[in-house]
RNA sequence: GGGCCUGUAGCUCAAUGGUCAGAGCAGGGCGCUCAUAACGCCUUGGUUGGGGGUUCGAGUCCCUCCGGGCCUACCA
């Protein structure tokens, strides 16, 4: 037994969130976690709202609502929504919640105190009709290199070309379209990443093991240019854990607060604190101090590939820097972006299916499926209805599905709700044990590897050998001339059930509880043995046949859905 | 512009430099009748984006061209 935590990158608190977000970050980690507690390890899976920055005030404006007030809605929503998914966090916290403010603030002056923070004066683009300093792709005008009206001040969306907010032509604010924009000083504080950016490569460098994704996603940040840049933590703006406050080694920061990309990460550790005084865990620091037993502890994250910066290098150097003995990530697993059917999914544009969208059209375990089964992992992948309806429609209703229907139909017709005795193994029987057997030992090792489409490959591969032994067996043809061979044959089917749903709960968790419960088998473990899992239903032992556990995805649905999704999001 | 990833069967994807490039789906044929017209068996299908090179041997390594994607540090 080990001890893991997980953690799945936080979601934005502006809207909810499409597939192609779920797939990248919390369904993997959920899968994850749901396969380490099953195989008995103690796991500490966390996520939580990421709520400060500039976009959620906007949003928060836009709505006509407070800031704290709008994100604590909109983490009731995505709470909802992550529960309709089955996704299993131990915690869902809020990078805005008291904890994280102060150990944010904590770690700032950690990071002071080791000679990590400088202080640098800038200058900004200041909107007076706004009334606040604008980042600047929130600054629009006309590109001076093509000419194009509605080029942001960071890059033109047009030519590509990299901008200054002064370089545009008659820049104005993406916020108001007020063109009063002015140069203002300000001062912020910046962490000294370049100061270590050795030891960083140096720990990057151990890490043979990352997915090629996260690694040069790092080195490329480590080594481009001048190498890792110093980077801002501190922004003009209200909404987010203040810069200024008491014990803080500076002065001058009123009315600025920390960056998100600073307090996001550090969320992670607070979440474990939310989680405790929540009252669902009673010590926290055993799993993020490595003095008082975070030793032990395996480290996961889970991110799509945008995040991957900020996790190999940012939070590393904030924990690394702060001088306290923080746990650091054992292992990154990051992913591709999920495509919508030849174009992107975009929240912006409300192109794509979003997280309650899809469940309003269908149970959760279909999307987990299809979605786990083609997760992003090599390289981006593509979601299509056609595809996403056949693939569905065969491996869950027909493959897994029809098995289970057939076999206790079967079983009911000849020899009633319980499980049949007579008759022992055969030659047959130990074939498909072994195969299975193997086939166990392989998904094992591939879900231990975090290699989630291989792993749901073989999984599938196992709900076949079900099929096949049940068509070279044909208990149907048996009973005909001997019962109790019939019947051992109905005996190993229905168990394969049982040992099917426990392997499956990571994937479909509600149709594998479903599946326990029609065999009255809840809270099976998960087998050690094969063969004598596959004993574990004794003769005389009651089940109920269940209702369809799948249901087919007609081909008037999809069409409906394609169109419903097509366009913009009403 | 620079960097990284990617291109393999109609589709979605595999393949430590080493048998004849493999699976699933789709297509074709046969079988079965327990089952959600489900299942099983067999099978068609490839100049691995193009071209060069290294090597006894290249999908894999190098060069080049073409296509797709991502990142490029003030969105998060």
């Amino acid at each position: 037994m080990a001890r893991h935590l997980i953690t799945s990158a936080i979601p934005y608190i502006n809207g909810i969130k499409h597939l192609g977000n779920l797939v990248g970050s919390q369904l993997p980690a959920d899968l994850y976690a749901r396969y380490l507690r099953a195989r008995g390890h103690e796991v500490l899976f966390l996520c939580a709202t990421d709520e400060h920055g500039t976009p959620a005030e906007l949003a928060a404006a836009k709505a006509g609502k407070p800031v704290a007030e709008y994100c604590a809605e909109m983490h009731a929503v995505q709470a909802r929504i992550a529960d309709g998914f089955r996704l299993s966090f131990d915690h869902f916290g809020r990078s805005s919640s008291p904890q994280n403010r102060a150990l944010t603030q904590s770690f700032a002056v950690a990071l002071a105190k080791a000679g990590l923070i400088r202080e640098v004066t800038e200058k900004q683009m200041y909107s007076v009709a706004d009334a606040r300093f604008l980042p600047d792709r929130y600054i629009e005008g006309t590109c001076p290199n093509c000419g194009f009206d509605s080029a942001r001040g960071d890059q033109c969306d047009n030519c590509t070309k990299q901008l200054d907010p002064t370089d545009l032509i008659n820049p104005r604010s993406v916020i108001s379209g007020s063109t009063d924009l002015e140069l203002r000083e300000t001062k912020h504080l910046y962490l000294r990443q370049s100061a270590l950016k050795d030891e960083l490569a140096a720990w990057i460098d151990s890490k043979s093991d990352w997915p090629i994704l996260t690694t040069s996603i790092a080195k490329k940040w480590l080594n481009d240019g001048d190498g890792l840049q110093d980077r801002g933590i501190t922004r003009d703006l209200h909404w987010g854990v203040p810069a200024q406050f008491e014990g803080a080694p500076w002065t001058g920061m009123e009315g600025k607060v920390f960056y998100v990309w600073f307090d996001a990460p550090i969320e992670y550790i607070a979440c474990a604190q939310e989680w405790v005084d929540a009252g669902k865990g009673d010590d926290w620091e055993r799993w993020w101090r490595t003095d008082k037993g975070a030793d032990d502890v395996t480290y996961t994250q889970f991110m799509g590939k945008d995040n991957v910066p900020f996790h190999t290098l940012s939070f590393p150097a904030t924990i690394l820097g702060s001088n306290e003995p923080w746990k650091l990530v054992d292992y990154i697993k990051s992913f591709n972006y999920l495509n919508y059917d030849g174009g992107q999914f975009s929240t912006s544009r409300g192109r794509g299916v979003f997280m309650d969208q899809a469940l309003e059209i269908l149970p959760p375990d279909y999307w987990r499926w299809w979605l786990l089964s083609h997760a992003p992992e090599t390289s981006d992948a593509e979601f299509t209805w056609e595809n996403f309806q056949a693939s569905v429609n065969k491996d869950l209703a027909d493959v897994l599905g029809n098995f289970v229907s057939r076999i206790t139909k079967f079983c009911r017709a000849k020899f009633g709700e319980t499980v049949p005795d007579g008759g022992v193994w055969g030659e047959q029987e130990l074939t498909l044990v072994n195969a299975l057997a193997t086939r166990l030992a392989a998904y094992e090792t591939l879900m231990a590897d975090k290699e989630v489409r291989k792993a749901a490959g073989e999984l599938r591969a196992i709900w076949v050998l079900g099929n096949e032994y049940l068509q070279s067996a044909a208990p149907w043809t048996t009973i005909k001339t001997d019962t109790d061979r019939a019947a051992m044959q109905t005996r190993l089917g229905l168990n394969l059930i049982r040992f099917y749903a426990v392997l499956s709960q990571p994937f479909i968790p509600d149709a594998a509880a479903e599946l326990l419960t029609a065999m009255r088998a809840e809270g099976a473990p998960w087998p050690e043995d094969a063969g004598v899992a596959l004993a574990a239903l004794a003769p005389g032992h009651g089940f109920a046949v269940p209702e369809v556990t799948f249901a087919k995805i007609a081909d008037e649905q999809r069409e409906d859905w394609q169109t419903r999704f097509a366009g913009l999001r009403g």
